[in-house]
DNA sequence: ATTGACCTTCCCCATACTGGAGGGTTTAAT
DNA sequence: ATTAAACCCTCCAGTATGGGGAAGGTCAAT
């Protein structure tokens, strides 16, 4: 049996439970490393994964991709498992992360248009006077 | 004469110059290691910084603050440093981190709305049903 | 038996600093 | 003159989230 053909197995190797979830092999372990998903090990030493692995590592890929730092996931997927949870105290991390992400994307913001009235104003050819060099020296400066 | 009334010297302390740089000590001293700005050095090897190199501290301190990498900013000091520069090269530098600050923005705007689009969903109470952690471990389902 | 594709652990690398330990110097006050 | 505070120095370790690669064990197919 080649390793691409067990999909439907409910226990498989770090490669295929890390394709399953679509993510490398290396962050895989890393959460291993760091206790996020821990799986069994097989006599050689192998971890083992099993659907209940792969549905977390996909859960953590999904956190992740939305932004939340690996702290914010350890929570998120204790609640996930906590079948008592309040949905409050989920909502509160999102909430927060939301306004973090609100707060950078203000910044981004505000560099992109100091940045993009540099950009404008400089001719950009050969000659060296450039109003993007003057801003970083003096901001103040019309 | 104290540290702080040493406003008119043209020769000064790590502290003084980071203080009119606007910036800690720490990252000063970083910026020596890194080569990008060395002071001389006193008799005692305390650095001895002088106006101009507060100058380039402050030329540093605005390109950080738009986002310029390190790099980056290793290249705009060269050109800022070169009267002899071509203005188009600036420009290049800072059209190309214009578009990463765009990606950045657009990136953090689509997980911004996703995160919306959940808390929104999530009564946020002591029930444990929750659409942000069935978002998160299964984004497909309505 | 061998080859190639797996798997393991371990260590270094990246960004741009930040904190602290351990120790020398200068300044101000007594 | 002494002492204490406030400087300064270098070096090491850590942050967050992995990526790259070495050295070596295992497994499947030829």
């Amino acid at each position: 049996m080649r390793q691409t053909d067990k999909w439907k197995q409910t226990h498989m190797n770090i490669q295929i439970a890390a394709t399953r979830a679509d993510l490398p092999v290396k962050t895989v372990r890393y959460y291993d490393d760091i206790g996020l998903v821990c799986p069994d090990r097989l006599g050689n030493g192998y971890r083992d994964y099993s659907a209940r692995d792969v549905n977390i590592l996909q859960f953590l890929g999904r956190s992740r991709s939305l932004g939340f730092s690996i702290e914010d996931c350890r929570q998120l997927l204790s609640l996930y498992e906590d079948h008592n949870r309040a949905s409050s105290d989920v909502k509160a991390i999102a909430e927060r992360h939301m306004i973090e992400i609100d707060k950078k994307i203000k910044e981004l913001k505000a560099m992109r248009e100091t940045l993009g009235n540099l950009v404008t104003n400089c001719h950009g050819d050969d000659r060296p006077d450039c109003p993007i060099l003057d801003g970083l020296a003096n901001p103040d400066q019309e």
